[in-house]
DNA sequence: TTGAAAGCGTTACCAG
DNA sequence: CTGGTAACGCTTTCAA
């Protein structure tokens, strides 16, 4: 009932008469070992279902093949999207990963380096806790000579490479977005002030402003907290103004939602009274009425670089690298009061 | 440049002028040792920073305390989510997850279930591929003794433990409950009907309809593939029957998003004209309108109780187990005809 | 109480 | 072309 002990080489070589290093050397297609050798122990092997130790190549060359990440929840769309490209790249190049996540906490972030540590990983992934202050347990791992890379949420960027989205760009974007397709008074909700998300977006957002000589209206830009409620909230008081807007850019999926929330129920239209963008990746947003346009992360695209970068660096090239990855304004019917 | 060789045993050993072994022992509190050398090597340890090799570890012991995941995707919230109970239980009891998609290909299904015994983890947690029929790449691991569970879609339950949703009842719960707020035609949209959990899902639609002694008329029941499009052609095509449904039950969540869209588009509403039930998350099914009553996954829980099990069978207790986890009807806005 | 040595499965080097 | 052997880091007998 015990799991059988796999086939090893040396059984192999025990069956065919020969010794472990010709058997090793003929499964390996080297050269110096003859083409009849070759097909008898690949038979052999195949027949037996012999499958390499990775543990003893992993103890000979330090180098088990896998890469860790630590990310504050693997839930939320936007990381297990951007995992998703992570492991595609891995895979694509023999190694396989280990997912950690910090729930947003300091301690259990450390707790997890710890623990890819002693995994020996040959390289880590990281996308910072929201309370990580400190980051000198990033630290030891430069003086270790371990391979990191950041993304989204960075840190000692003189040290280490990482990959971002380009959040002023993309407000921008979407609200230029709005001021060419009829709307004039951009509305916007945002969350807690001092996210660096928070103020990239709502830099993005006044800059277009300013760019097309719009006056800045303080009372259009309500930021408190990032979450559904909050953006019904927002929204309801916007459009409570004496001059309301006619344009709201939700800075995040649930604010935008809850926006559209709020909007309906004053029976005003999308786009034709108040039109509206948000941000998500999800295919959810296809499934209101209207579909939303919203900002895109290329989160699977991000996915993608950060293991590039990685790997990269586990080849030995250790030169430190910023990669931004654009957003996509998608388009849908929420946004756009002309043709 | 290079990646320092970490400490070893021999290192220590050296250092303190003591064999390898003493300081094995020592750092496993062997009680064979003296005080006063478990001191003076639990001290070289800390301060070189010592860490156990996992690799030698399980050359030895055949066992890197790592659990494999086989899901059809990651992105999806409700596999993520499930992942996430998983991993937590996972961690508590010491093992790392390793997790690969099938994305729903028999063929890559069979490759990452390779891949992962090539790595030797020690259990393995699968949700088949839509696209499988054939099991015998799981035979195999039943032959090798290698602990498997099923979670959601599963097979060959004589040989593996498992962890399902109470299908039948949630899909009951749900008719009877259109059946009890003025709904008297049903539809059902479905999926692939090999698939266990359509099978169950119709089933418990059926049996809520005979229970209710109300005649199953065939063309009420739409099954094809699960997905927005089939959705919303599903939808369609129920809704211009000559007697058409006034409530549909929708088998998944894309389905009855896709459904809503159609619904819509016939300037039906809902739930007057026709009544809506999904199976969906939390999250999204408040942010549509309007909100979905929806049957909800207690998807975390699902995670646990999967990794438990198969913890229990790596902890050599091999007693097949299926564990039903039982759904929640969540009543939104979109369900009730009365009050 | 401690040490020496074998062994886990593989690779790589040196002989033949 | 093939075989022998050391080495990777650790645990575990068996001896002392």
């Amino acid at each position: 009932m015990n799991k059988k002990r796999p086939v090893s080489l040396k059984d192999l070589a025990k069956e065919l008469g020969v010794s472990v290093s010709t058997v090793s050397r003929a499964l390996k297609n080297s050269p110096e070992i003859g083409a009849e050798m070759k097909k008898r122990v690949k038979m052999l092997a195949k027949e037996k279902n012999y499958r390499p130790n990775p543990f003893a190549i992993s103890l000979l060359k330090n180098a088990p093949h896998i890469i860790g990440i630590i990310v504050p929840d693997i839930v939320t769309h936007y990381y297990s999207s951007i995992i998703s490209g992570i492991n595609d790249v891995a895979r694509k190049n023999g190694y396989s990963i280990i997912i950690t996540s910090s729930y947003e906490k300091y301690k259990l972030e450390i707790q997890c380096l710890e623990d890819l540590v002693n995994i020996r990983v040959e390289g880590i992934i990281v996308c910072l806790s929201q309370e990580t202050r400190d980051y000198s347990h990033f630290e030891m791992l430069y003086e270790q000579n371990i391979p990191l890379v950041f993304f989204d949420r960075i840190c000692l960027t003189d040290k280490f490479s990482s990959v971002v989205t380009d959040n002023v760009d993309s407000a921008m974007k979407a609200t230029v977005h709005f001021l060419e397709t009829g709307s004039k008074r951009v509305g916007f909700i945002g969350g807690a002030n001092h996210l660096d998300i928070v103020k990239q977006r709502k830099h993005g957002y006044l800059q277009a402003l300013r760019d097309n000589k719009i006056p800045i209206e303080k009372e259009l830009v309500y930021c408190e907290k990032i979450g559904y409620e909050t953006g019904y909230k927002a929204a309801k008081a916007l459009l409570s103004l004496p001059n309301p807007p006619d344009a709201i850019l939700g800075m995040t999926d649930s604010l935008a939602f809850g926006a559209m929330k709020a909007i309906r129920e004053r029976n005003l239209r999308i786009p034709e009274d108040v039109a509206l963008i948000g941000y998500t990746d999800e295919i959810h947003s296809g499934y209101v009425d209207p579909p939303l346009t919203a900002v895109t992360h290329q989160t699977y695209k991000m996915g993608e670089a950060t293991c590039k970068l990685l790997l990269k660096h586990i080849a030995g090239d250790y030169s430190v690298e910023q990669v931004v990855v654009p957003c996509i304004l998608s388009v849908r019917d929420s946004s756009s009061k002309v043709k």
